[in-house]
DNA sequence: TGTATATTTGTGTGCGCACACAAATATACA
DNA sequence: TGTATATTTGTGTGCGCACACAAATATACA
């Protein structure tokens, strides 16, 4: 049987009021006698009433204002992946009249952060897209968020707060896991494993997403009862008196042909950029699809990097937000995307 | 800059004709003087001119009479995903008029395709959605279909034909590659596997991809040079004389203890269920999250499963059509699906 | 030059909904 | 009981488009 369309008319109709009073239900605008209420919202259980977004979306003809907020993709390459991704959606949802507006801040600048943010509670968006990277602003900027009534999208970093539309983002502490799985697969007992931070800007959000990946880590031969030698190592060339070169140079030396190294930041590729001929036999995990960190997993200089979505990220804040706000939509408030096990021989397929 | 809405109102002022003139140049209708053709043609690429998909939509109301042609997931669980895809999609986009209808055929039995096949053409759905098992028969079905200009999506398996809107689907001759990867990792020289083909039906498109997973999985180890002794094992219910509890522990005993064991099926589970207990230390690699193999992944009996998303086949076949048909846009013509390598550190995220 | 016909162009309506505003009805209170 | 006001209900318009149909204009031919 071809599909009936169930319309406001014939709700109205069966329920023998007019249109506008249906509308009334539908969005609770008040002012309906409770009998009535009644009337019409059994007629459209009844009925199966379904709103028609086509129509709903082009009467409503409303432009829904975005800032996004992230960091500048320019010092950090993992951040063009979400904004290509926010992009992509844009383009998808063209139909949609969506003003966005990207605010940039520096990873390793507070100031920059609070002045975007103070700059962007002065734009007055209707909605918001953003990385809570440093904790402690990040939550009083949600407060202010939360005081004008200012729906958003977390993406990447979860803060104990409640997002107000959604959460979207990766498992940190189950990529350590899944990690130190792939990196001691079929290894035996007591091998050696170097952990590797790579760039980790001290009190941002990236610091506690690489310490719950270093604790899964820890974690999965702790539960597995796996014996094995984990070295940890950190560099951040703001802190330390030498080039990551020189650095590097100096851990392998002294921790030479390690079983596996897990390099816990997207920066994979400056191992082996800068100490690539030091490595033997070793297994190299990484994060991100990042073209430098792909060249070298084609050539089989990186065994696996983890791919945590960050583009899907993009696209779906912008796809939550148009659900939510302008098709009403409910949204799962918390969604984990998947933590794809990257390798030379599936890689095509998620380019 | 809060974008602004070109439309076919603001062309026709700019170009000095009527909407209806500038509906005849946008939909091709002829009848326009080719001055006048030309000049709105010209007005709509300086403006950008972008036609609003959901007044489109709503304002062309039609119903599409969308035919689905599967194995009967009764038979082959593998044929649930695709359903379930196909209807969540259909969930997703209730406000476009589609009426459903599903034909089955069973696997083994080139008639029910045959009669199903007559029933479709006598039904004439507007578009169709087909896995095209039988080769031979399902030529001869395409073409019919093309004398009809029916278009049509291939989900699953490629034939030779063009698909007339889409192909999407897998890569087996890749996840077979994939598989000898991952059986093969940190594992020394000269190691043996077992190339396992589980219940593949003869004369289908099933035994294609299986062949084409076989070659995969010998090309890799050709490739890299790696020295390893493989034996292969097939059965089928139909051809052979005895249960596949007994195939497969005579397999076992006269191949004791391989390193890995390849299934190129879904029915790894069926490997563990009657001969789980005959087998130590050996890699399990196996296809498609079917509960049966999620279930002994988590168990541990299981080490990897290479996800072909057949689910989001469905789903990405339903989404073609409404693109290309309902919304006239250009899709690719081929779409291949991530072959997600999924270990019990990542299922869940992919569930 | 006038009439019939073909070609080109313009106008009006409906798709399903949201929302402003008008109309009808109920209630308060003198 | 009558009038003012509050509450409830109904009507009309526009969102951008597709398409049927009407109107205007060009062309053919006697």
């Amino acid at each position: 049987m071809p599909k009936k369309r169930v319309r406001i008319k014939d709700i109205a109709l069966a329920a023998g009021v007019s249109t506008g009073t249906v509308d009334r239900v539908i969005h609770n605008r008040g002012n309906v006698m409770p009998a009535v209420k009644k009337k019409v919202e059994e007629v459209m259980k009844v009925l199966n009433y379904q709103p028609n977004i086509m129509a709903r979306t082009l009467a409503n003809n409303k432009v829904l204002k975005i800032a996004v907020f992230l960091p500048n993709f320019k010092q950090d390459a993992f951040w063009e992946a979400p904004k290509k991704g926010i992009d992509k959606a844009i383009a998808a949802n063209q139909h949609f009249l969506i003003d966005l507006q990207y605010y940039y801040f520096e990873e390793n600048e507070v100031e920059s952060y609070i002045e975007q943010s103070t700059q962007i509670l002065a734009d007055e968006p209707d909605a918001l897209i953003l990385a809570p990277i440093f904790q402690q602003e990040s939550q009083l900027f949600l407060k202010a968020l939360a005081k004008k009534k200012l729906p958003y999208v977390l993406i990447n970093t979860h803060l104990p707060t409640v997002a107000s539309v959604a959460y979207i983002g990766q498992d940190s502490y189950q990529s350590g896991v899944l990690a130190a799985r792939l990196i001691s697969d079929k290894q035996p007992e007591n091998a050696s494993y170097l952990l590797l931070h790579l760039e980790a800007a001290e009190k941002t959000a990236n610091a506690t997403h690489i310490s719950q990946k270093e604790t899964g880590f820890y974690d999965y031969f702790k539960k597995n009862k796996k014996k094995a030698l984990i070295i940890k190592k950190a560099f951040s060339e703001v802190n330390q008196g030498k080039t990551l070169g020189q650095f590097l140079k100096q851990v392998l030396t002294e921790f030479s042909n390690p079983t596996g190294i897990f390099v816990s930041t997207s920066k994979a590729y400056q191992l082996i950029e800068h100490a690539g001929s030091l490595l033997k036999n070793t297994t190299i995990i990484g994060f991100d699809l990042l073209p430098q960190n792909i060249a070298y997993l084609k050539a089989g200089k990186i065994d696996y990097l983890i791919n945590q979505n960050p583009e899907r990220q993009g696209f779906l804040a912008i796809t939550n937000l148009i659900d939510a706000l302008l098709l009403k939509k409910i949204v799962p408030p918390i969604q984990y995307l998947p933590l794809d096990i990257v390798v030379k021989e599936n890689v095509d397929y998620y380019l």
